[in-house]
DNA sequence: TTGTAGGCGTTATCAC
DNA sequence: GTGATAACGCCTACAA
């Protein structure tokens, strides 16, 4: 790898000469430009980000934090992050936090001893203390931390709220709750829209939620519990697709039908809920818009200190499938 | 942020022996090696990676390539990359690719300057004089690139004559082929393995070969009108799951039962295949651990550049699911 | 056993 | 317009 000093020798100027034109800063003769071009072609010179981030205490790179990827939910919300900090010339990092807080803080020092320009987090684990005295931006995204970070959210209570009615509309007298982690805040958020919808009616009981863990294992386990002590339930809203499609299972394992029997609304809208049988209702998110706009703000954020700006709640949207259906009334 | 020679001015010694016991290095006497771990502590120092980097030309990072972390595919491999390199201190980076040579390029120039410590590629794109000038080791994975690199891959020939010999062995006499993009040597490697167990069928001819690029949406297609030009199709062996489920699809959208009238076998045994209806029958690669061992031998060659290191082919295994069937002769 | 000093490759601040 | 040169923070000969 040739030097800048390289290039100046070739070129018969000095360092700043050359520094200046593949900065394009300062003056510098047409010329000269020129000639300093054409040694820069010559030798494939190509200046050394790391003496680069040395100097400006910048590193051109952002990460991703979230609990794992191989949780279909965040393919897509990385991908997002990656399209845009790498159209913004950044290099992206992915973290896999496994939702444990010392994993997250071993990667949060490693990085910041690496000069990371801005982090996103995917977290419920992470502290107000934790953060406080760091000064890299830092936002966090589809959840809200233990913190006052700026966060990137969708409008889950509603959300679930509007999932919850429409059960209703279709005739769902007894509408049970498969839960996802109490730590996560969308989880408590959903599970908050819920009850809104369904506390007051008589039927309800709060054996009619049940707690999961956004895996598919669990629901499948506490769905059949839940199936085998209540069977007069009609509706289950379940707080993610990941684990609807554990309530799919265990549904068919008590040969209960699905949407005839029994009707399934879930949260998220990631592409796996196409390919089940039957397909999911669910209230879908913009997953790869609030993954774009977390690194849009933290760009934002990053390149122009000054600006204020705001956390987001985007807006989901139902989508109908197979696995919801009008219930005929008797006649 | 203090640097190490605030550590030294306030332990009044020299950066140097400062250095040397952060680094484990050289000799130090035990009561100042106390005293200076006594005040990096103090002052919570932590030495600045970048500088580090400089000053090395190591980075500590590497960087997996990818056609796209939304297939799922990937996601598996990426977690494998990440642990091993995060379990060795290297920070880790993915780079989606979209088969695209000019992003690929673009990237690998990028972390170049990153000083990158190195790459793993899954690419079909990347041609042998493309990477032959760079020092940093790269080795190939899941696929072989058209170069000379070190590649950890699995008996893709191998697999696919297994598979379609099962399907044989159910009974099937029409066994089509759903093939995978011929730009991608996993691909074509399975399409060897159909055309070895096939091709001397009486019954077989080209037209039973369609061409797909490994998503659902292409599989879909082709498959539907694969199934109406030949309605005597009772077997098909389609190069991934993720084509299977389009497969699945179409067999649905046609009426037609799987597997009691049409037994339908993969490759790679995503997680996906299991969510199906039917779940599907698949050839399964071991994908984490050839994440793992593509990460492993990276590290090696990065660590000891002396050791040779060589290419790994790896096994895959028949799992049988419900989407084949023996086939009930008629009596 | 410890300290001094040069260098890793850039950028930015001065002079000229 | 251009050129020295001092940082950026760290590591490692080489001296002492």
């Amino acid at each position: 790898m040739s030097t800048i000093r390289d290039v100046a020798k070739l070129a018969k100027v000095s360092v700043a000469t050359v520094s200046r034109v593949i900065n394009e800063s300062g003056y510098v003769n047409v010329k000269t430009k020129q000639k300093v071009e054409e040694v820069i072609e010559e030798l494939d010179y190509r200046p050394n980000d790391v003496a680069r981030s040395l100097f400006k205490g910048k590193s051109k790179m952002i990460a991703l934090f979230v609990p794992d990827i191989m949780n279909p939910f965040f393919p897509e919300l990385a991908r997002a992050v990656e399209d845009i900090t790498n159209k913004h010339g950044y290099t992206f990092i992915l973290c896999n936090t496994d939702n444990d807080n010392k994993k997250e803080m071993a990667y949060m020092n490693a990085l910041l001893q690496k000069s990371i320009d801005g982090m996103i987090l995917v977290s419920n684990t992470m502290t107000a203390s934790q953060i406080k005295d760091t000064k890299v931006p830092i936002i966090s995204l589809d959840r809200k931390t233990r913190s006052d970070l700026i966060s990137v959210t969708v409008n889950n209570r509603e959300g679930a709220r509007q999932a919850v009615g429409y059960m209703k509309e279709l005739g769902c007298k007894r509408i049970a709750h498969i839960a996802g982690p109490d730590s996560a805040s969308s989880a408590r958020s959903r599970m908050e829209g819920y009850l809104n919808e369904v506390q007051e009616e008589k039927w309800f009981s709060n054996s009619f939620i049940r707690a999961g863990n956004y895996s598919i294992d669990e629901a499948y386990k506490v769905t059949k519990t839940l199936l085998k002590d209540n069977p007069n339930i009609d509706g289950i809203f379940v707080a993610n697709d990941l684990m609807a499609v554990g309530v799919l299972k265990a549904a068919a394992s008590l040969k209960i039908k699905v949407p005839d029997e029994l009707s399934v609304i879930s949260f998220d809208g990631i592409k796996l809920g196409e390919t089940t049988s039957p397909a999911l209702t669910t209230m879908a998110q913009p997953i790869y818009h609030i993954g774009k706009r977390a690194a849009e703000i933290l760009l934002e954020k990053i390149e122009k200190p000054g600006t204020v700006i705001q956390s987001e709640e985007h807006q989901v949207q139902l989508i109908i499938r197979e696995s919801t259906r009008e219930k005929r009334l008797k006649e």
